[in-house]
DNA sequence: TATGAATGAGCCTTCATTCAT
DNA sequence: AATGAATGAAGGCTCATTCAT
């Protein structure tokens, strides 16, 4: 065959992926996924082997599917300055995770690993998450001057991610708080704006406090 | 009698709340709870009516525990300045969501209402994290100078809880990522430090540049 | 309660030792056993934790039933003699792994466990199997005439015990060969008959051959 | 071509009597099976139309096998004695059901058709046990003596088929209980000597005691 | 001739819930 | 107030079999 994969495991993988993220790995049933995918029940077992690995194979799938569509240099020119790679940083972590349908659900799955971590978490630590904290670090750590400890550049950078990672989690808090924000694309410009707004002030309000002690007679 | 709750029925609720948190809804069986409580299993539905009725009152149950324990006060003296009052509040909240067991899991257990939310998440934004929210807002709003537009206080009040909100939903990660972290009291007074550090050179650089473009001219 | 065992624990155990005895552990399932019983289907996981629990308790069950029938010693004076001990032996071994229903397929049981053995055939042997043949043993010796070889004890004990089990094993071959045979109470007397006829010559034999060796000048 | 099967046929042929030996007709799976035999998991449908026909194959295979390695007259010589042909009766009836790999596991298959009969049973009994018990009559009759019972006979030709069945049966608690004996050669040399000896001396002394009642006063 | 893909049936087990006491 | 017994529903998984190629 000329596609690597058959349809109905391709069917069953995207079923899958929405499944999971709306309802999460233990109230997905098998039964919803193939009833979603039109399959038959026992397909996730000829195709997957079991329930779990469906949902380890649906998390890497999702993952390519949301990196590839926004990359961290998402609309980003080669040569940008340390801030432009910053609000593209945020940006497009933003992008990736929101629930646009074509995410495939990546940010909610994460989520809720976070929240109930299986063993796949350690997969997406490893192959994942470690590498996009240390893009964010080597961006953060020019904008905070020359010779800073590293573990300051820790701390703003987790304060950064924090303010991205706010978004997913407290989404169904907003719904209910304000039913007007929709996470469409300029929403997403909006919330990039004022988290760039409030860690730029933060940065270089730090950068300037450590110029002066390092200067004070200057 | 004044307590009308019977001793079976609060076995039942403390140990309901670490199994809900440490499980969540879903992976909780009722058999757990009464196994740790050490009841019968028709108990549950005896004292509570069913699973989800007894999951509600955990919730309440817990939160009560966790306030009283930790207000947004905590530790302030009266008159206290603004920036004391961001300090206590950004302290309590961590505190109050950190695991220590006599929390009864209530940070955990509102993160996954978060993830997984159910009708009891109207009930704890309604009667909790509005109110909460807008304690924030109250004191955020006098450190960004005067007539600040509300929708700016907002959007500080929102990137300074999300810092908070971080060490509760990446415990796992950073439990993996960094083991040696351990999330006692000791912890929870540097991570205080470093989200007071970040957010109070964001707000003074907000406020200064908002002075500047003020009185240009002075 | 007075009884001890409720009666649906009862129920059950009487259905799956026939269920059990007629399509062996494998073949059988829950569902068989509850329809016959007429419970329902999570009986069994409540009264016996799991398929292969009941099993053994059916094991030890039938057992019980079928001794408490037909013990070593059925129809057996005191100080009988050897021979006489040795006809009851065989008579009781019969009638116990005959396929009277109200043995409950004991032999049956133990038949399937030789063939396809568990984890239950261990008990079966160190429990009952083990004395059973060391009683047979007993018998044999003093018939075998004085100071004879233990191992040619055992291996005049095999040859009898294997005349007993062949009973059990060909009983669908003769079934299907000879299908007058009834193996009801006659024929139990009269096969009981043709092998104590058999083995008394051969022991007599033995026995004799041996003491013209001892003393051939005599 | 002369050799009908293809190799895939016979791969799976063999395959199958090794577990099909080793597991019991119904806890094989095809899928070990295809997986020992290294086919392809619906080669088994394709050349034998199901799992049921395979099975009968199966028997009739291993059973051509064991019988042309091991002949009832397996190392007679021709114009033997009746002692000598029950001998070599015995032997080659304990080497052909012995679990030697080259039988196929033919007595092992036929001793759980016995247990859990199909109706391949009726097929083994026309085609072979009918046969061979006839062959083992015929040895038993003149050894008894002239002018002897049909009946007596055939009694006795089952005590000492069951002696040999024994060793099949009992192979499991003997392995449990006496893990030193391995059932190899020089053990079934043994072995028959043991049946031989009980039973020659059983059948000579049934062969006297007749030869004193006829002639009592010779 | 041979196979990868797919399927429908069924099994063991678990669970929340209810009932009779 | 509390409990042991019982139940109906559903879930994950396995299996023999079939189909299209």
């Amino acid at each position: 065959m000329e596609n690597e994969t058959t349809e109905t495991r391709g069917r069953i993988l995207e079923a899958a992926a929405v499944v999971f993220a709306e309802h999460g790995y233990a109230a997905t049933t098998i039964r919803m996924i193939c009833g979603r995918a039109q399959v038959n029940l026992a397909a996730v077992n000829y195709h997957f082997g079991n329930k779990e690995r469906l949902y380890r194979e649906v998390l890497l799938y999702a993952r390519s599917c949301a990196y590839d569509r926004y990359p961290p240099t998402y609309g980003l020119a080669d040569g940008a300055a340390p801030e432009q790679r910053l609000h593209a940083f945020i940006r497009s972590f933003l992008l990736r995770t929101s629930c646009d349908e074509r995410n495939l659900g990546f940010g909610t799955l994460v989520m809720r690993e976070l929240v109930e971590p299986t063993t796949a978490l350690d997969m997406l630590i490893d192959e994942g998450i470690r590498i996009m904290f240390g893009q964010l670090v080597d961006i953060v750590r020019p904008l905070l001057g020359e010779q800073v400890e590293e573990e300051l550049v820790l701390a703003c950078a987790r304060s950064i991610i924090s303010q991205c990672l706010f978004y997913l989690f407290s989404r169904p808090v907003i719904r209910r708080m304000a039913p007007e924000q929709k996470f469409n694309h300029e929403d997403v410009e909006m919330i990039t704006g004022q988290i760039m707004f409030f860690s730029m002030h933060a940065l270089n309000g730090i950068s300037e406090s450590r110029c002066r002690r390092e200067r004070p007679h200057a």
